[in-house]
DNA sequence: GTAATTGCAAAGTATTTGCCCGTTT
DNA sequence: AAACGGGCAAATACTTTGCAATTAC
């Protein structure tokens, strides 16, 4: 664990943003200054290995990443671009994973529901985040 | 309606698959050999626009499309990018945009599930698909 | 001391854009 | 001739990789 590392996954850990990997570049580098995007991008991809970050595609162009592991939905706007988390407990319960292996043969790792759709501020304003 | 953008629709309605620009690219340059991949961007961009076709994103590096608009979930493999679609109706019920609309103040345009694991040819194999 | 990890620069992909030409109305 | 769409090539992301120097254990 480098002090590169450790800064990624502790930046990851404190924000419930969803950033992208030039997000959390210029988040760290005021830290740690000399730190490149490909550092960020190798320490990213060990952190993913070792199950401590996942990728979130929430259809932005640039891959986002959250500390957050556990399969859980987001909700995103399809206008300014914002990913949150969101707490369902609707769909997606405890049994599908099993259900859906049953069904498919698949041997499921884990599940992502996306909402797309008009955030509040957006749907007033014309924004751009 | 173009030739090259018919093509574009209809490759994509008659497969199962949920192919990427380049997939689409190689599969109309047989019939229209002078087609660019420009053309297959371009023209997906105005068939997004207009309804007819939508993203998917699997987690694959590239962006996957899909002729079957309507909300549904997709199920793919970790090891070979194989995506495919997935007839559930056990999570994501009708109501469960309107919940959530309620519970968020977003206006909902649609949602997708992906679930992620290991198809049955990877478990025993070891392909790339 | 050895193996892992960094910074830097360069290379890869994926996707988009500018420009000009041909087709359609 | 105006509007639309296409082909080509160049430009933009975004992400990955090779290499030599540095750091972690």
């Amino acid at each position: 664990m480098s002090r590169q590392r450790t800064a990624v996954l502790q930046t990851l850990r404190q924000t419930t943003k969803h950033p992208t990997a030039a997000d959390l570049f210029d988040a760290i580098r005021e830290q740690i200054p000399s730190i490149t995007l490909a550092t960020i991008y190798r320490n990213l991809a060990v952190l993913k290995e070792l199950g401590l970050v996942i990728e979130v595609d929430a259809g932005g162009t640039s891959t986002r990443y959250d500390a957050t592991t556990q399969s859980h939905s987001h909700i995103t706007c399809i206008k300014c671009g914002l990913v949150e988390d969101l707490d369902l407990d609707l769909d997606t319960g405890n049994g599908v994973d099993v259900s859906v292996e049953e069904a498919t043969g698949y041997k499921l790792v884990e599940h992502t529901t996306t909402f797309h759709g008009i955030c509040p501020r957006c749907q007033s304003e014309s924004n751009t985040n």
